[in-house]
DNA sequence: TCTGGGGTCCTAGGACCC
DNA sequence: TCTGGGGTCCTAGGACCC
């Protein structure tokens, strides 16, 4: 058995450890650049918002009642570590899936003692964290998203729900569940699905695995599987380095400059060089990718792409960025005002495993090597001494690029110069 | 004025090989 | 009238997740 454990509102509920008043508000929490709303208390759903709702699309009595925050990632990262290391209490096979949910499995535990063990799992993690959670009991992981959503749904099940594989209990679930609410089946595969007659998650349990896999996808054939019990997705583990590795931004405000861009596109590129060292790995190849804003109809349209390969894998920041304003280079275009960009490390492999050119040369080594300590001291100085402190290029002000997060919390958790603001009342 | 950011997996189809 | 058969590798794009 697996349980699928998740936290409730999750970025809401760090938010409300830290500050009680927020307690029985309407309370959301926006995406960078205080886009869109992404996490809602349910106070907030109740107002009729929705996921992913654009902040300035809001009624203004919604806006007016509700309490919305910037988000504070610094914040829900450690939030989401403590969570873990209290479900670690309790197996030692746990597997985090996102920032604020993880499967912990529980194969080789007596089958009596699993649903009170979760019990006392939910009880800890929120008496030590504070974050309230919900935990979903099955054979599959399919199955366990499915029981999480009831143990959140049915205030009957306080926050525990088990699903087994058999039984007319499961049946009525699987019928009452239609077949997008499902992990993994979306709009698209949904209306397809109704298509040919299969509209609820127990009709799927009933197909042919065969012959969804013919019509469909080795993707959908799995679900059928775990449907009925059996085991069918692997999740892929999420300490192996990442094969690749993107860092964009929308701006704060439209631009056309392309001086601006190239600015954007620096700073993308500095943060993705770091992500890629602290991962140990290097890339093959940069992509550069730019758009104007879709949703302004009336404004001509236009994005590209363009990737250039790096002469050798490599994660020296300033060899990403030749390769990089070379990519820029050619995909801008004058007369456009651009909303977006964005830097994306391609075939990353790991500097261990690096593959040797037969050409190399003693002085090749050399200058990798002091590209390695120079990267190295670069590292520690914007981490000790704060992002930014060495950079490419200089700033300028009034970047067109610069996020808005006009009501981010402090970082309770991770900044001591933040949380004496807090107590000092400053 | 204003609509996020970061990932993964799978498939189809083209290029190429013998 | 008529132009093989079987592979591999790569890429772009679709679909999905949180």
């Amino acid at each position: 058995m697996i349980a699928l454990v998740d936290g409730n509102s999750f970025y809401v509920s760090c938010e409300r450890v830290f500050d009680p008043r927020l307690e029985g508000r309407a309370v959301g929490v926006l995406s960078n650049n205080d886009g869109c709303v992404v996490a809602r208390s349910h106070e907030l759903k109740a107002l009729g918002v929705a996921m992913g709702a654009p902040l300035h699309l809001l009624p203004p009595a919604v806006r007016r009642q509700a309490v919305m925050l910037s988000s504070n990632y610094a914040l829900y990262g450690d939030m989401s570590r403590r969570v873990n290391q209290v479900l670690g209490e309790f197996s030692p096979d746990v597997e985090p899936y996102s920032i604020d949910e993880s499967f912990v499995g529980f194969s080789g535990f007596p089958e009596g003692e699993l649903e009170p063990r979760c019990r006392e799992l939910r009880d800890t993690v929120g008496r030590w964290t504070g974050i309230p959670v919900g935990v979903g009991l099955a054979p599959t992981r399919t199955l366990a998203k499915l029981a999480n959503r009831l143990a959140k749904r049915e205030p009957a099940f306080e926050g525990v729900c088990r699903l087994d594989a058999e039984g007319e209990a499961t049946r009525r679930v699987l019928e009452a569940c239609p077949v997008d609410d499902l992990w993994g089946v979306a709009r698209r595969s949904a209306e397809r699905l109704a298509l040919m007659g299969i509209e609820n998650a127990w009709q799927l349990r009933e197909a042919d695995p065969r012959w969804v896999r013919s019509r469909f996808s080795v993707v959908m054939e799995r679900m059928v599987w775990e449907l009925r019990g059996r085991p069918a997705i692997v999740l892929d583990d999420m300490s192996e380095p990442r094969r690749r590795l993107l860092v964009s931004r929308s701006f704060g405000r439209l631009t056309g400059e392309r001086h601006e861009l190239e600015a954007a596109m620096r700073q993308h590129c500095a943060r993705a060089g770091e992500k890629l060292r602290r991962q140990g790995s290097l890339a093959q190849a940069v992509q550069v990718f730019v758009r104007t804003n879709p949703f302004l109809a009336g404004e001509p349209q236009y994005r590209n792409a363009a990737v250039v390969a790096l002469p050798a894998p490599s994660a020296d920041s300033r060899e990403l960025l030749a390769a990089a304003s070379r990519a820029l280079a050619a995909i801008y275009l004058e007369g456009y005002r651009y909303q977006k960009c964005g830097v994306m490390l391609l075939d990353l492999v790991d500097v261990e495993r690096r593959q040797a050119s037969l050409l190399e040369t003693p002085e090749d080594d050399a200058r990798r090597a002091r590209s390695q300590r120079l990267m190295a001291a670069l590292d520690r100085l914007n981490r000790e001494m704060g992002r930014d402190t060495v950079r490419f290029g200089l700033p300028r002000r009034d970047n067109a690029w610069k996020l808005r997060c006009e009501r981010r919390t402090p970082r309770y958790t991770t900044s001591w110069d933040e949380l004496m603001r807090v107590k000092t009342g400053r």
